[in-house]
DNA sequence: GTCTATAGATCGATAGAC
DNA sequence: GTCTATCGATCTATAGAC
């Protein structure tokens, strides 16, 4: 079995109980291996499958999300593209952010420095748009904090409520607004 | 020693790291007593002392935050005031929030269509005032499930990046937009 | 009420057969 | 590469002395 297919499994496992809540036992069970072949594939164990899955959500963020892409489009496109690919990312709010999920637990595999400077630098693309799309740099930087807190809180509030609707429709009122 | 006091000492346990994450160890560590002595307090272990910070956090929200107080003020100041309840409730971006918190976790204390309800209920006293304010029935829902989810994506940010001026700022932003 | 000591279950992780 | 069996640590919870 090729070991992207097992993170694909593993993931929803992490995603659902949290770094604590997700046992070896729980994760082996995902995959249907027994525990001993999971270790076979990931020496390093739950951290290593932890680490492996929430270095991708990271990546996946830094390489597909929060990327000013579109040259040829206005700043206002840019922003609406990154949350059309924040909404791909957690899947229009049926999935929840591993990045968010593993550092509110302090999850060992966490580097919590680092997570807020990524986090830091996120908010800085998106107020580059804003900048570019005639906001000040004060103004720019609040309505780029803006928007992340916005994106994050209905993904939390679509998880505690079981209902991705509601990050699906704060998606659209945040696209909305940029293209009144 | 009172139980409200022992509550006190463990409830910042439970807010770091989870409620998987908070073993009993640690709890009895928080608070100075063996474990045995704990469950003097609390027979039911660890899923008593959760549910009871658990209701008690959920009926702060409910009777201490999201009230529409003083009938002389506008619906604007009325949410306003709310804003600044719930900056109380985290303690301004410090403390988090543990119905989030173990809603995420999917603790074994959270009855998740009860949660739900409840911030269904919680945007609707929202949306009471944004009525009250001259918005149509629609715009009113659409504001207050904004707010909520402003204020709750903020205390998350300040929590993943450990920076409570992330949430400080952000509540300042929503009452400057309501009172401007 | 608080403690030490410990039971019994589950945890993460490993050994070794196949 | 997958398995069964098991280790040692940790977990929740309890027994019983003081």
């Amino acid at each position: 079995m090729d070991k992207s297919e097992l993170l694909a499994l593993l993931q929803p496992t992490f995603a659902t109980y949290g770094f604590n809540g997700a046992s070896v036992a729980r994760l082996a069970a995902a995959t249907g291996l027994g525990k001993a072949s999971l270790y076979h594939h990931f020496p390093g164990g739950k951290n290593e499958i932890a680490g492996v899955l929430l270095r991708q959500a990271v990546e996946q963020l830094q390489s597909k999300v929060f990327v000013a892409s579109g040259k040829r489009n206005s700043p206002n496109e840019r922003l609406a593209g990154m949350i059309d690919r924040f909404s791909e990312y957690c899947n229009d709010g049926q999935s929840y952010c591993l990045v968010a999920l593993f550092a509110q637990e302090q999850a060992p595999v966490i580097d919590q420095p680092a997570i807020a400077e990524q986090f830091a630098a996120w908010r800085t693309v998106l107020a580059q748009c804003y900048e570019a799309d005639g906001h000040k740099p004060k103004a720019a930087n609040r309505a780029a904090a803006s928007l992340v807190n916005t994106l994050y809180g209905a993904l939390l509030m679509a998880r505690m409520t079981d209902e991705p609707k509601l990050f699906l429709q704060a998606a659209k009122r945040c696209k909305n607004q940029l293209l009144n």
